[in-house]
DNA sequence: CTCCGTGCTACATAAAACGTAGCATGTCTG
DNA sequence: CAGACATGCTACGTTTTATGTAGCACGGAG
């Protein structure tokens, strides 16, 4: 399982760069399949284990557990009564991605 | 293995989302093992395929070479007599990529 | 010819994701 | 209390994806 070893945080050494440079550890994590995807969904407000993973194509617990956690321990995401939702730095990272949004619009204009 | 059959378009269903709404299949793209690193490494300017593996901590030719094609068929990476390089679609996405390294550098200082 | 360097392929192995079932817990209802 | 739901999450066998190493085919230079 995905259990947490270490809280990941930028600085730390991940796969692929042993640097820990902010962006790396952000890109290693986000290139895994369904993180995108996840911090997407959560951008329209909190929801249950259950509902996000309906959103995001009845991706596989297993997988979707294992997304959260990593998601969690880079503070990015946190569980409450409410289910899981964005923290404060997750909403600001979920402006690139609306941002992301924009340009895959200009994008598809353009093709 | 070998290259993909169809060229991916923004409003193309892909993997994960029937729509094809153009950021799903942005997300669908990025979301695998060393997109979002070959994005990142080929801002620095066009490369051969040799040296660009190399950059991107040795990864293996055969994902490489299927990342590559996958990024072509999308139009953001072309190839030429002087290697692998961004398209003007591929720059203008690159420069998300180096918003998203700004915000990492603010991330990591919050955190 | 040989010697490089290029893009890229083959293929066996390992890791990641999938899909389905179901557990443990809590709350609400009769 | 029992029973019906809903929750987060785990187990585990199967399939998909990525890895690692070797090496092929081509082109240019010497």
């Amino acid at each position: 399982m995905a259990a947490e070893k270490g809280k990941k945080r930028p600085g730390r050494p991940v796969r692929g760069s042993a640097t820990g440079r902010p962006v790396m550890v952000l890109l290693d994590s986000l290139g895994q399949r369904w993180t995108l995807r996840i911090l997407w969904e959560l951008r329209g407000g909190r929801q249950t284990f259950r509902a996000l993973r309906e959103r995001c194509d009845r991706v596989s617990p297993s997988t979707l557990n294992a997304r959260l956690a990593d998601l969690r321990s880079l503070g990015l995401v946190d569980l409450d009564e409410a289910g899981y939702g964005l923290t404060a730095d997750g909403r600001s990272l979920g402006k690139q991605l609306t941002a992301l949004d924009k340009w895959a619009e200009d994008w598809a204009r353009r093709a």
